[in-house]
Order: C-alpha cells, then sequence, then structure tokens
RNA sequence: GGAGGAUUGGCAGAGUGGUAAUGCACCGGACUCGAAAUCCGGCGAACCAAGCUUAUACUUGGCGCGCAGGUUCAAAUCCUGUAUCCUCCUCCA
C-alpha cells in the first residue's frame, strides 16, 4: 500500500513511476479524483457531526433540568439523516479508492532498469563457470527417474500434475539440501522459525498477495474457509509482526523458515510441464528481514549475498541479475534474482528472488516501529529464497551428474546424508 | 461441535443510555549538591480531515471502549453478527 498523502504532494512522478510498471495513468488520475471527492465528503460529514455533539450536549442539559428539547431532537432527527447519507457516500467512495490503492504496485527504485518488459534487466555479476560436459547432460528428471529417486508417475495418479514423489535418498537430498541452508541462515544471524502453512487473507493481503492473487485464482484457497495454503513462507514470516509495533532496538530482525509453497500456476500452462522447476507444491527456505528505512538498501545486498554464499558452497554456477521495472513482483521497489546453471536447458533458471518492498507491505500489514524522536514509523521489510531446494536438487542433479547416470553429492550435503557421496541407483520397486 | 465467561489508554482497573474514573508507568517542573521520597502540572503524540504551513510542528474538529452492523436526538452501556482468549463438556494427535 502506498502513501496517499506523498501521492497527493508528487502527483505527476508517482504517475511517471507508475507508467513504468506499466500501469495506466487514466487509473492514476481516476484515485486523484476519488481522493478529492473522499476528503470532500469528510468535510461536510465532520461539520455536521461537530453540530450534533454540540446539541447533543445541549440536550441532555435541558433533560437534566426536566425541560423541553422537541425542537432540538426534531434538527437532530434531520441531520442525523443527513450524516448518514453523507457516511454512505463516503464509503461508497473510500471502498472504491482503498480497491484502487490496492491494485497498485510498490514504486520502483530509482537504479531499477526501467523496461516494460523483462527484456533489460542487469546482469550484476557471474559466479562459477559451467561444466563442459564430454557427453550429453540429462535433464535432472531423467537422472530422478532412472536412480528411482523421483516418481512423477505416481504423483500424477495420486495428486496430479505438477507433483512429485521425491524417493530414498532424494527424499535424503532434499532433506539434506534444507537443512544446509537452515543451518547457513542459522549462522547468519536469521532466526529459524516454523510457521502455519495456511493464512487468513488479511495476512495475504498484507503482503500484498491479495487481492490480485486471488483474482488471478493463483493460490489454493480452502473452501467454506477464510484460509489459504502459503505461495511462500513470506507471508507468515512477514505478518509475524502485523499490527504490531517493533522495539526499534530489536531492528533488524532476521527470519529464516523452510515450508512448503502452494501455487496454482495458473497461467503457466505448457511452461516446464516435466521436472522439478514447476510445481504445485515445493519447498523453499525463506528469508525475511524488518528493518528501519535507512538499513533496507544495504539489507538487500546483504540478504542476496546470504543466499549466493550457500550456492556457493555448494558449487553450482549462477549469476545475478536486477530484475526491470516492469518484471518485479508487485511488492517489490527492487529485485535481485539469483538464477543457477542448468546443463541440459543450456541456460540459467530462477532459483531465488530477493526484494526489498521497502514500506510498501508494512503499510499494508501495519508494521512500525519508534524513531529516535519516539514517533511511530513504518519498517522496512525484505524477503528472499535462501534457497528454492526443489530448483536445488534439479540443479544438482544435472551439474554433478556423471555419464553412467549416477550423481555425486556436493562435500558440504555429505555430512547431511551419512557421508554418502554418489547417489547410484536404489532399484526399490 | 456444545455451554458459560472475558475483551476499555503502555499496564492494572471503574463505568448498564447523556458523551471514557482512578492507580501504576511515563513526560515536564518544584524541592535537592545530586538522587530517592514528596508536591504541582501533563498524559488516547492510534488514525482521519480542515486551517496555517517547510513540517508527520501548532490549532480546531472528527473518530475513539476487540471488529462489523443496527436501534436512538444521543451507545463503552441496548440489539444482531463475528474474531480472539479462558473454563467445562465432547472429540482428538
Amino acid at each position: 500500500m502506498l502513501d496517499m498523502k506523498m501521492i497527493r504532494q508528487n502527483a505527476e512522478w508517482f504517475k511517471q513511476k507508475m507508467a513504468d510498471r506499466g500501469v495506466d495513468g487514466a487509473s492514476v488520475d481516476h484515485l486523484m479524483e476519488l481522493d478529492q471527492k473522499r476528503r470532500d465528503l469528510i468535510v461536510k460529514s465532520e461539520a455536521l457531526k461537530a453540530e450534533r455533539n454540540e446539541v447533543s450536549e445541549e440536550i441532555s442539559q435541558l433533560k437534566r433540568n426536566k425541560e423541553n428539547a422537541d425542537a432540538q431532537i426534531k434538527r437532530m432527527r434531520e441531520v442525523g439523516a443527513e450524516i448518514k447519507q453523507l457516511d454512505a457516500d463516503l464509503e461508497t467512495t473510500k471502498a472504491e479508492q482503498d480497491n484502487l490503492e490496492a491494485h497498485l504496485p510498490n514504486i520502483p527504485n530509482d537504479k531499477v532498469p526501467v523496461s516494460l518488459t523483462e527484456e533489460g534487466s542487469v546482469e550484476l555479476r557471474k559466479v562459477g563457470t559451467p561444466r563442459k560436459f564430454d557427453f550429453e547432460p540429462k535433464p535432472h528428471w531423467k537422472i530422478g527417474e532412472k536412480l528411482d529417486i523421483l516418481d512423477f508417475k505416481r504423483s500424477a495418479k495420486v495428486a496430479g500434475s505438477r507433483f512429485v514423489y521425491y524417493i530414498g535418498a532424494g527424499s535424503m537430498l532434499e532433506r539434506a539440501v534444507y537443512n544446509f541452508y537452515l543451518d547457513e541462515n542459522d549462522k547468519a544471524g536469521y532466526t529459524e522459525i516454523l510457521p502455519p502453512y495456511m493464512v487468513n487473507s488479511a495476512s495475504m493481503f498484507g503482503t500484498g498477495q491479495f487481492p490480485k492473487f486471488k483474482e488471478n485464482k493463483a493460490g489454493f484457497e480452502i473452501a467454506d474457509s477464510d484460509l489459504t495454503m502459503i505461495p511462500t513462507a513470506e507471508v507468515p514470516l512477514v505478518n509475524f509482526y502485523r499490527d504490531e509495533v517493533i522495539p526499534a532496538e530489536k531492528l533488524p530482525v532476521k527470519f529464516t523458515a523452510l515450508t512448503p509453497a502452494f501455487r496454482s500456476e495458473a497461467g503457466s500452462a505448457g511452461r516446464d510441464t516435466k521436472g522439478l522447476i514447476r510445481l504445485h507444491q515445493f519447498n523453499k527456505v525463506e528469508m525475511v528481514q524488518f528493518t528501519k528505512p535507512e538499513q533496507s538498501w544495504d539489507a538487500l545486498e546483504n540478504i542476496t549475498a546470504q543466499a549466493e554464499s550457500s550456492l556457493k558452497k555448494l558449487g553450482i554456477p549462477y549469476h545475478v541479475i536486477t530484475l526491470t521495472s516492469s518484471d518485479m513482483s508487485f511488492t517489490a521497489a527492487m529485485t535481485h534474482d539469483i538464477e543457477v546453471w542448468m546443463p541440459s536447458q543450456h541456460c540459467y533458471r530462477e532459483i531465488s528472488s530477493c526484494s526489498n518492498t521497502t514500506d510498501f507491505q508494512a503499510r499494508r500489514s501495519h508494521i512500525q516501529y519508534r524513531d529516535e524522536n519516539g514517533k511511530l514509523q513504518y519498517v522496512h521489510t525484505l524477503n528472499g529464497s535462501g534457497l528454492a531446494v526443489g530448483r536445488t536438487v534439479a540443479a544438482i542433479l544435472e551439474n554433478f551428474q556423471n555419464e553412467d547416470g549416477t550423481v555425486n553429492i556436493p562435500e558440504v550435503l555429505q555430512p547431511y546424508m551419512h557421508g554418502k557421496t554418489k547417489i547410484t541407483k536404489q532399484d526399490l520397486f
């Protein structure tokens, strides 16, 4: 949610920033009109309410003195009706304005490359060199099925497309990856949290998923209930402090959590239909930070570096890009994506997205702190995958595959897999 | 799932139709070399709007008793719905 007072005072600048994100200027104009109308109604309504309060006091006095107040009561009956009408108008106008505001994305930072498509993103750095294969590298799902560690046929039978069974060493590898990530984040000062996997709609609004998420049917909502399966741990982690004032000395607060993420992938039909890349349910270790406004840009670099550091230890080649103004998520003021090298696809694929949402989520979810003057201020919130677990497993299978179909286990994960160094065919079924 | 109770300012806690007591905490001042104690004053710096503005400063007003509606000239008080917490029953891991 944006600061309406700020918008009012910088209308043209704001309009340009929204245009950079592909938002139609007409809706900004409409917002300004509604805002003006709303404030006019408030002035009228409040003047009448002031009068009502004054006369009510008068009536109270008259009654106490056993005098007649019929004339005043009659007049106030009319004033009351008028107030009711004005307030009804006000409510409608405010609802319309709120709805419009709720659909406006965060303002991109000046450093964000402006583009109306994903073309134009800036590569910040490239780390690691993609391995040269002296055989044709196989896609991870073929490797996984051959080794009996992934089963997409049975998951399709039991749940449907875009689900998976991890089996035996596959399941252990997934577990190794997320335990490694959690331990790394813990060492970096992130408090581990195990949050609810379903949240109410106030929470979904607070982090900026609702209302658009709902309209796009982007997730799994529980029928006859206010609950939605979390599309990312960011939702329960950020909402942890919803409607609260965080003591300033606690900032920055850093959380990390492993959770499944549930996504309908409506609109992605036909894309990444095979393998672990795009599932309805996948594990992700998430990082979230609450900071003072002046800390958040450093924190964005910091959170990105934290995600990168785990990848470096795994030895998977990756690069980091800054997304364009229109490619960023709704809530972000700036986003760095980390993409890992996928040998079978000969390209980098997203494995982490780190964003500074500035005060956008904090406004929606009322998360504040007291500054040195004792004034309430909104915190800044940041989130970053640290990292997507399923996609990590996919990257490991592809980058560390051997010609005979086996897969070497990265050294840092071996302690998490009882010292095993290689995944070989299980032949379980 | 059923029954009962609770929800008021940072905390405690009054208030059953006439417009939010009081105590603690906190802030300012007095006293003091200083502090404590005591005394005096302030205290919904939560939000919204208007006026004046560099201002989120100030003044005024609105609003404000979990939330949302309703009745009334007037609601913390009455009515309806709802959320959360507690107790008991039921159920259950």
